[in-house]
DNA sequence: TAATCTCTCCATCAATTGATGGAAGCATAT
DNA sequence: ATATGCTTCCATCAATTGATGGAGAGATTA
């Protein structure tokens, strides 16, 4: 028979799975600072000493979600990489991009979780690691920017991280954005995946990526 | 003589006004949940009372904080699109980036307050609101992408705000992404605007802006 | 039954923080 | 000199919030 300690740690319906799905809820939506223990516990219906039985200080339960978002990210990534084997550049780039939006758009608190750690100079210690450059080098590798998945030059690592940002502040920023093109929720998943598309494509299908560094036409120099 | 209220409304030394240039600083680090009063009035050196005494409510020195950065960014607007006009689509959308860029990483704290604006779901309720709408339509005015600067398209707006937005992440994420680049400040911002142009001249050069919905690879439906 | 363990809540604390009242300092005007 | 008005600071308040101790309910074990 499990012990209640087994139990807890794998039903999804235990006290403390249920704490750490709110916080993932809240935390994703208010940021950490912006969360208190009292509105994630009422959002599980507890009191809060409950929540801090199961979970101890506020950032462990922080870093808790960030830990779970971190390894769906990676499933996530993994499973694109396999879909996308095979196929040529563009299609790649139009196949990741299509499932990474929808993947996002379905867990919009991934997305802000993800922001809130590279934005927030917060005075909370907790930073999102989340082992960042890995998953850009993998994503490089997987899109045929690098030969090497450990030897990624500067230039794809951030041509990849300017995409990943893009496809971030569209879900983030929906509330402020859809207002701002005037378009229904399902518009605006049609027309951030062609902005995303369009700019794109293009730019990576152009040319071989350059290892030299492109020719800067530096205009002001203050 | 000016009486001392005149003074205070101009003098960039009055009180008023150096509490106001703190007030942009922290806010800008730290966000408005993370900022108090108490941090801005021990930047200037003076008692919180007198904080009060000069703005009021601290709602009422964020508003005003945003209200300054949203003229200065119409003022740089203005200035680049007198500069570039002219010019060949290619180059003007380099310049755009160069110019923005310099003046962005001149002044870190405006992109982060906008994205705190984006993104943060605060409990207060201050937005930034900052006629965002109008910014984007005269941006793709200036760069060519519509002929009427009142009816700019959705899709050519989701595409500036696209880059308007990479621009800003690189901004405000410096810190976070710059390790993950390995690169020193000047290096960065380098890599940072030759991404930029490296990404969108490409899109916004290859062919003339598409008023009909371009072709969407839908993938997954799930 | 008695003892133990697990879990939950109530009451409470200390620190932080937005905000205010009032006194005191100081210059200017009368 | 006296009065007036502007500016600053000290003391203080009330609300919020992270965190804890202890009591009690309920199940499990001996």
């Amino acid at each position: 028979m499990p012990s209640r300690l087994e139990r807890a740690r794998q039903d999804p319906n235990s006290m403390k799975a249920r704490i750490l799905a709110s916080a993932r809820k809240i935390f994703g939506e208010y940021g950490y600072n912006d969360t208190t223990t009292r509105t994630i516990a009422g959002d599980v219906g507890i009191d809060i000493s409950t929540l801090y039985y199961h979970w101890g200080e506020k950032q462990d339960l922080y870093e808790a979600v960030l830990m779970e978002i971190s390894e769906e990210i990676q499933k996530k990534l993994i499973e694109v990489e396999k879909k996308v084997s095979g196929q040529s550049l563009a299609v790649r780039l139009e196949m990741a991009i299509d499932m990474m939006s929808d993947y996002l758009f379905a867990h919009p608190e991934v997305s802000n979780l993800i922001l809130f750690g590279y934005f927030n100079k917060t005075r909370h210690g907790v930073t999102l690691d989340i082992s960042m450059s890995k998953y850009i080098s993998n994503i490089a590798f997987a899109m045929g920017l690098s030969t090497d998945r450990e030897k990624v030059s500067t230039e794809a690592k951030a041509r990849i991280l300017a995409v990943w940002n893009t496809v971030l502040n569209f879900i983030s920023g929906e509330n402020f954005f859809r207002p701002l093109l005037d378009t229904n929720r399902e518009d605006y998943i049609r027309v951030v995946k062609e902005t995303l598309k369009f700019i794109l494509v293009p730019a990576f299908t152009a040319e071989p990526l350059n290892p030299e560094p492109i020719t800067n036409t530096q205009i002001t120099d203050n």
